[in-house]
RNA sequence: GGGCGGUUAGCUCAGCGGGAGAGCACCUGCCUUACAAGCAGGGGGUCACUGGUUCAAAUCCAGUACUGCCCACCA
């Protein structure tokens, strides 16, 4: 075995047979209780990236935990064919050779899109497999596949004939640069800092009326201006008529109550083709709206002298001209937010457009009750209420994209009779009117609505399949909260309306990755980090360790170097702990340990870890993936290889019985050690077992091992008291030992214990020479009589009766200072606890337990303050 | 404009009513036959601020400051 773990040794192999042997199909026939999860499914637009790790490796442990657990595991793999971010992709392909997806036309686009899937999409999902994930590789999906682009017509049928699909002409928000419709959701909200223009226009009949407007170009689509109808300022103006400068158009002045009498002068100009919230004034005062942009931006014919111009250069030019025809009367700086296309940053326009839509309301009202009432769990619950606050104000869902990679709506119009047709199947002609000149609606839907089935569609459904009985609802996902409203909580709305069942039990929503500085990733910034840099320099069980260490609930993960060398330090530890243990194991399988054949040492670290896998399985449970990362390191580094194996080591050379008991406690704490961490180091655990511990009877991988349980005939408090004493007792020597400088060579010969507590004796005379045996734990033997149940006559000035003179050993001034701080801690502490139980309200109100905690802590203290004075004592003179 | 979260050791973060913690960094001493990606020891924090509740507050409540995120059709 190397001295260190090479990572890239060992983990081609394990990930090549795990899969090869099909380890990680779910067996629905096994019997065994089901555990059921969907991956969220990655884009295929882009490489894994550290947020996939993240989120991948978290479902992992659950996966593996819950296999080992007893459990059938079904974790469903796959990828989203991201219908307009994967267009962004291919159009920055066809700009580079000079190209546009019209010029190219559907057919060779979708080629060309499918193309891409075969090759990133692939890609995608081998970079999922480097991370080591259990999931059932036979049931990758793809958002495109036949069966869920079955799935997809299904709903969309259904919904349709339930009158919940419906088409309308509406404002929408519209991306100019994808030039198709998004929906609000799709929209991102950037403030920055703009200008607030009032404009004049002059009134027919005399006078005029001034309007605020943070876009002025816009006035050319005005097609009224309005008041409130209390103003007092604007008494008498509805019902007179405004002329637009440049254009001189009437318009006529309304009293409305949607505006807003304190901002800017109480007069607002209505814009029904390109503002929201005036399209809905336009409909109500019955305004046609004037049309001035089309679908790339541009000016159109409406906009008079700025037809053919782009939107933004049509602003400065009016801006210059309006300034000049004194038509601008203020310009004052104004803090404007402009919605941007989530995938390319254009800036979108308010149109109106003849869209698809869901109406939302019907789907959100069950949605919002299974979470409300528990049916489905949200961790950190917290996000319960950002849910309802959506939910409670949900607005209609456009789902129509005038795009074409992507599911195709089913709907065609018949030439013949001029009906819609929705169907499931494509039709050859009308089965109205039997005519074949029917055409499809050009458009795709939304890339959300598919993913939204991808919990049951995944199973089969719309057939009745088995795995969908047994499946679902899954057991938990586990996801970004990025997403919360785009994929969750639709999620759930389809899974209530199809399966009449919620999609999942309980969501875990994993914090976002951030930087070692705490900064959001970003290309902007240049702050990207790659996931498979990061396994090549710590390798996969180091990163996963790491993701799993930092994830605490409702918090963000920050990935720092420093964690991250922690993790390769904590893999490489364990690679040694095993090279030290490898002679002891072989041969024949130790013998079964007995108690009354175990040291204290033996008894302790079975104890302990007893505790930790009870505390694994608690952390688990609750999904705290950091207290459990944070118990196994600890038992492994702290009590495993910092105290066991040191004093495992005289007892294995010692042979005979006593060697057999230690080798079998070494096998076992091994064995245990592996499983308990294999959900989070699969390969580096998988490595050690099988070349270690794994015998005739046991499964082929780690990974099908039982999970460690808590012991509990080996909960052992009273071994457990005696090894922090002892601990104690050596951290104590080991002071003394750096203040007199004795080198850490050095051996110290044995002291013979002395003790009135005859158990004590057994014990620590059992452990006190094999810890002589150990270079680096020598020294407690020559100041075990620190110990607590010790003769105190045996101080550390008998140093002088095991034959090593005091002087020249201890350099006496630091000694004493370092006692006489330790003595001032002591006792500051000493008088917190003292005050403590001197308060009658503590002793009669704290909890029993709180209270005997301190007075154990107090006796104990002012023990230790007795020996500190008492040594000073000694050291003075 | 609403909502949510954060402010604890130099850095990144746990702890969330009764003894201030981890990883990394730092200082001292060690190549000790598993591991120098290591071993042993050590230093370092009025737990953002103010007030309140309590026998007891980093922890609960109110407010302040700073900070991050989400939602929202104020021109």
């Amino acid at each position: 075995m190397d001295k260190s773990f090479d990572p890239r040794a060992v983990e081609p192999r394990w990930r090549r047979a795990w899969e090869e042997l099909g380890l990680y199909r779910a067996d629905p026939a096994s019997g065994r209780p089901p555990f059921s999860m969907v991956i969220p499914p990655p884009n295929i637009t882009g490489r894994l990236h550290v947020g996939h790790g993240l989120n991948n490796t978290l479902q992992d442990v659950l996966a593996r935990w819950k296999r080992m657990g007893g459990h059938d595991v079904l974790w469903v793999p796959g990828s989203d064919h991201a219908s307009i971010a994967t267009h962004v992709m291919l159009e920055r392909q066809l700009e580079k050779e000079g190209t546009t997806r019209q010029a190219l036309g559907r057919e060779v686009f979708l080629e060309r899109a499918w193309a891409w899937k075969e090759k990133y999409g692939g890609e995608i999902v081998e970079q999922l497999r480097r991370l080591g994930v259990s999931c059932d590789w036979s049931r990758e999906r793809f958002t495109m596949d036949p069966g869920l682009s079955r799935a997809v017509r299904e709903v969309f049928v259904r919904l349709y004939e339930e009158g919940l699909i419906y088409r309308d002409r509406y404002m929408i928000n519209w991306c100019p640069r994808c030039r198709t419709a998004v929906s609000d959701l799709e929209v991102v909200h950037k403030e920055f800092p703009g200008t607030l223009w009032t404009l004049r226009y002059d009134l027919e009949g005399g006078g005029a009326v001034r309007v605020a407007t943070t876009r002025p170009e816009t006035f050319l689509g005005d097609a009224a201006v309005a008041v409130h109808p209390d103003d007092e300022r604007h008494r008498g103006l509805a019902g007179r008529t405004a002329i637009l400068p440049i254009l001189g158009r009437r318009i006529p002045v309304v009293a409305d109550d949607f505006v807003d009498p304190s901002f800017g002068t109480g007069a607002v100009k209505v814009t029904p083709a390109h503002d929201p919230n005036d399209f809905l004034a336009g409909r109500r005062l019955g305004l046609a709206p004037i049309v001035i942009m089309d679908d790339a931006g541009r000016m159109t014919a409406e906009a008079g002298p700025c037809a053919g111009l782009d939107r933004f250069e049509c602003r400065r030019l009016l801006v210059e001209r309006l300034r000049a025809e004194g038509v601008i009367e203020e310009e004052k700086p104004h803090t404007i937010s402009a919605g941007r296309c989530q995938r390319c940053d254009t800036i979108v326009e308010p149109m109106i457009s003849l869209q698809w839509f869901v109406a939302m309301e019907p789907l959100a009202r069950p949605a919002l009750e299974a979470v409300e009432s528990g049916r489905i769990v949200f961790i950190p619950d917290s996000w319960r209420k950002t849910y309802f606050e959506w939910m409670r104000n949900i607005r209609d869902w456009c789902i129509s994209r005038q795009l074409w990679w992507g599911h195709r709506i089913p709907a065609w119009s018949c030439a013949g009779c001029g009906r819609m047709l929705v169907l499931r199947e494509d039709p050859s002609s009308c089965p109205e009117c039997g005519s074949d000149r029917l055409e499809q609606d050009p458009d795709v839907l939304d890339t959300w609505f598919s993913s939204g089935l991808w919990a049951f569609s995944t199973l089969g459904w719309p057939d009745r399949t088995p795995e969908l009985g047994r499946y679902y609802p899954t057991s938990v996902l586990v996801t970004g909260y990025d997403i919360i409203f785009f994929w969750v909580a639709r999620m759930i709305m389809m899974g209530l309306k199809f399966m009449g069942d919620v999609p999942f039990r309980a969501v875990f929503y994993n914090g976002l990755v951030r930087d070692a500085q705490g900064e959001k990733i970003s290309k902007m910034k240049g702050n990207v980090i790659d996931l498979f840099d990061l396994m090549d320099t710590y390798g996969t069980d180091a990163v996963r360790f790491t993701y799993a260490a930092m994830s605490s609930p409702g918090a963000d993960v920050p990935l720092s170097p420093g964690r991250l060398e922690g993790s390769r330090a904590f893999a490489n530890k364990i690679w040694n702990a095993a090279r030290f243990a490898r002679p002891h194991l072989e041969g024949p399988r130790a013998a079964t340990m007995r108690r009354e054949n175990l040291s204290v040492a033996d008894r302790w670290i079975l104890s302990r870890g007893s505790r930790t896998a009870r505390e694994i399985h608690e952390a688990l449970s609750a999904y705290r993936f950091d207290e459990a990362a944070a118990a196994i390191y600890r038992f492994t580094w702290h009590d495993v290889c910092d105290w066991y194996l040191e004093l495992s080591k005289p007892a294995l050379a010692a042979g005979g019985r006593e060697a057999e008991a230690a080798r079998a406690v070494l096998s076992h704490t091994l064995d245990r050690v592996l499983r308990l961490l294999h959900p989070f180091m699969p390969f580096l655990t998988e490595e050690l077992w099988q070349g270690l511990v794994r015998g005739a009877e046991d499964p082929v991988s780690l990974s099908l091992a039982a999970y460690p349980q808590d012991e509990p005939r080996w909960d052992d408090p009273e071994a457990e008291r005696m090894m922090d004493r002892m601990m104690e007792t050596v951290v104590a020597a080991r002071n003394l030992r750096a203040a007199s400088g004795i080198a850490g060579g050095t051996r110290l010969p044995r002291l013979e214990l002395v003790t009135a507590d005859d158990q004590v004796r057994r014990d620590l005379s059992a452990l006190a020479p094999s810890i002589a045996g150990s270079t680096r734990t020598a020294e407690v033997v020559f100041v075990a009589s620190f110990a607590p149940g010790i003769d105190r006559a045996r101080t550390v000035t008998s140093l002088g009766e095991i034959g090593l003179p005091l002087e020249g050993v201890m350099d006496r001034p630091a000694e004493r200072e370092r006692l006489q701080r330790e003595i001032e801690r002591v006792t500051k502490e000493l008088s917190v606890h003292q005050a403590k139980l001197s308060n009658d309200r503590f002793v009669q109100r704290a909890r029993p337990e709180a209270v005997e905690k301190v007075r154990s802590a107090h006796r104990e203290l002012s023990e230790r303050l007795s020996r500190l004075q008492a040594t000073l004592a000694q050291i003075a003179t």
